[in-house]
Parts: C-alpha cells; structure tokens; sequence
DNA sequence: ATGTCACAGTCCCTGTGA
C-alpha cells in the first residue's frame, strides 16, 4: 500500500498538478491539505473516473482536508467533534487502516493568539492518538507546520524566534510520538533532511532553502510493515507547483 | 529575509494568509 501526504495549496489551482501526479504514481491513499475549496468545487468525479473514492472537509476561502482512496474509504470523521469552525482534520479507514489527513495551524508568530491555537490543536491529535484503537494499524500524515528537529531546516538561525521551530512546537510533536507514533520518513533516513517545503519567494527551491513539515507518523504495526518513505521532489518543479512536495511512505499489508 | 502564490472583495488592484 502506497500512502502519500500532499498540501497541495488550493485543489481548485492544483488540480491538473493533481490529477497527473495521481496518474504517474498512483498512489493507494493520499491525504490532502489546504483544498481551500467547497464541496461544490471539489473533484469528486474526476477522482471517480481516477478509481479513487473521496472524502473533503471543506470551509471554502482557507484550510480543508481531504482524503483519496482506491482501496475503500469508510467510517469518515471530520474534526475532532469539538468547536473549531476551522476544516483541519478529517479521519477515514482504508483497507484496514486508520488514517487521518491533518493541516495543523501555521502559528504564525510566537506572540500570535494563532500560535496558542496551534499547541491546542496538536494536544488535542495527541488525545486523539492516545485513545485510538491500537488493535487497528494507524497513521497520522499532513503538513505539521513544525520542524521536528534542526535537521529538518536548511538554517536553523533563519529562524531563531520564530514558529516552526520553537521548543513547544517540537514537544508537542514528541508527544504524537510518546502516544505510540514514529515519524516514518526519518526513521528510515536518519542523517538525510528530506525537505518537503520550500518557500515561493526568493528562489528558495533552487537555493535549497527547505523544510521537513510534510511527515507521516504511523504506529508500530505500520512502521514493521513499512519498506521505504520519500519526498517527490519533482511535484515541486515545473508550472504552478505547490510550494509542498508529495510525502510518501510504502507498506506491505 | 521576503524577490511568490492564491483567495475574496473593494473587482483588474488591494489586503490577508501562508
């Protein structure tokens, strides 16, 4: 099985990007963030014809999740069942696994209301995590807007004082993995940075100017099945890329 | 560190968010 993570920033601009990427790599499930569309405009029956069911979680101007899925889509959950007005996470299950397509807020500055938002939702996917059913294989993918490590940052004195990178960001991702979880691109690469994300301005794909923020955690029962996890770099390059690239991750079930 | 992109509305430019 074939599991890949993509935000794609906005479907509605992404999509002919989308829609080829899925023919080339077809991909068993993908996890999308920031479709930044409606259910009127999301491709439902584009995917259809692809072999892919559907599920969106979508609010329209910003935000929305979204899952792909040629191998079932069931018992689908959009947001954690509380308040929040805001289309962050949405959770189905595909051939026997449990996955969920996450797009944790961007923090935006440390002093930001927006940056306490951002612990509060990741401590509530780590309650999410905690109380799962572990008999069931399990994993968590999206755009983490975190760094987990220096590693993951092409500088990290670029970003002294500010989000992605500070000490309660970090933590609140060790916690995923104090609740079971394993960040399978490094686990796998553990000397490599594997960026996913480069910035649109200042040539910073070029100039290598990255981060590692597109991870997949998954349980132990995926991490034992898992052959290999890779970024598309190429999804980055070309006309109207995202400014993130495809994270993948490959299983033997 | 800001040389870009996408969105909506004020609608062919501007403010916002990333």
């Amino acid at each position: 099985m074939k599991v890949a993570t993509w935000n794609v920033n906005s479907l509605t601009a992404r999509w002919p990007r989308v829609e080829a990427w899925l023919v080339e790599n077809n991909p068993d499930v993908v996890l999308i963030q920031e479709t930044k569309q409606t259910d009127a405009k999301f491709p439902f029956v584009p995917l259809e014809q692809l072999g892919y069911q559907s599920a969106h979680y979508g609010q329209g101007q910003w935000n929305g999740v979204a899952i792909f899925s040629k191998v079932g889509l069931d018992d689908v959950t959009r947001g954690f069942g509380d308040e929040d007005p805001e289309a962050r996470i949405i959770g189905a299950t595909c051939g026997g696994v449990r996955v969920y397509s996450c797009y944790v807020p961007n923090g935006r500055a440390l002093d930001d209301p927006h940056y306490a938002y951002k612990l509060q939702w990741l401590a509530k996917l780590a309650d999410l995590v905690s109380h799962r059913d572990t008999s069931q294989p399990f994993a968590a993918g999206g755009d983490f807007n975190v760094a987990p490590t220096d590693l993951d940052c092409y500088d990290p004195s670029a970003f002294l004082g500010a989000t992605h990178v500070s000490e309660p960001e970090r933590a609140a991702l060790r916690a995923l993995e104090g609740a079971g979880l394993v960040d399978l691109t490094r686990t796998l690469h553990p000397d490599e940075p594997c960026y996913s994300w480069w910035d649109y301005r200042n040539g910073a794909f070029h100039r290598g100017w990255g981060l590692r923020i597109d991870l997949l955690f998954v349980d132990p029962i995926l991490l034992a099945r898992s052959t290999k996890s890779y970024v598309d770099r190429e999804a980055r390059k070309g006309e109207k890329p995202s400014d993130h690239a495809p994270v993948i991750g490959e299983f033997e079930l």
